[in-house]
DNA sequence: TCCAGTCTTTCATATTTATGCAAAATGGCT
DNA sequence: AGCCATTTTGCATAAATATGAAAGACTGGA
């Protein structure tokens, strides 16, 4: 179907860049060949219960809904509680090592949080590869996963 | 100060209205003798960073922000983990017992959390009870509650 | 006290977002 | 296919939000 089709990309999209107004929904998509106005991108947004964030640097950010945020935090905590062996870190990347079988669950629980400060993920069959955006965005990213697996 | 308390008024009517338009928040505050405009109203939810939901009945909300709210319901967690002693409902009300001691910090806690479903809540040295807004929303609350409870 | 610098607010308005309505698309069902 | 019901979309515009610029407050000196 196209509607469910053109929210994946969004939600892709949401991922992967700043995206501070609606137009600019309207111009990745295009860029993607999806053609939409605004008004549509403004009923997507209210169908997946996107927010428009104040970021700390001062502008602002489309992102995800708040609880399938937390509810996606819950089982990436346990995934990782469960499966986790080891962890390294490297300019801007993350890798994490976990019992075999594991690694596709989690990159995708990794991707679907949205965290801002990744790029993207991929996942072996016990790794995962995180490439954050920024060098300290890396450092952030890290701290948040180190909490992940220390807090109860 | 005129600004901080200004924000400490708005985060009090998060908790305790359904807020869909910043014009709402200077008509409640008007009713509270705080004179402002909507231009500043604007800077305050840039400042506290807080973002506008689109809710699951069709409308908008604004709400706490994601972080502050993530952060705020480990301890939260942790709390209930520590302290918690017993529970009950009764109409609009939950009302859970505590460890000697936990009570403020719980409802301190449980109102930072700024839960669509909670009216307000009171606590003495060894309890919280916490009255929603409805009957309806007093069974999301209780399961909420539970969730946090049971899980890890 | 008076001033300079910093912060905060308002006004006016630009920018962004939401939505009524009509048209187009989609999905059965016969 | 043809028809009806439902959903989705775009257009136009209303509604809501953000922001530059000027004016007002506040603060810590001199």
């Amino acid at each position: 179907m196209k509607k469910q089709e053109r929210q994946r990309y969004i939600k892709r999209l949401l991922s992967s860049n700043e995206i501070e107004r609606q137009e600019d929904f309207v111009s990745l998509l295009r860029a993607e060949n999806i053609e939409v106005t605004q008004a549509t991108i403004s009923r997507d947004i209210k169908d997946m219960q996107l927010v428009k964030v104040p970021s700390a640097t001062g502008g602002y950010h489309y992102s995800m809904p708040v609880q399938k945020q937390m509810d996606t935090e819950k089982k990436l905590k346990r995934t990782l509680k469960d499966a986790y062996v080891s962890y390294a870190t490297q300019d801007k990347f993350v890798l994490i090592k976990v019992l075999p079988g594991n690694g596709p669950a989690l990159a995708t629980l990794i991707e679907t949080m949205h965290y801002d400060e990744v790029f993207g993920t991929i996942g072996d069959d016990a790794t995962v590869l995180i490439i954050c955006k920024s060098l300290a965005l890396t450092l952030d990213l890290q701290q948040k996963i180190q909490r992940l697996l220390s807090d109860n």
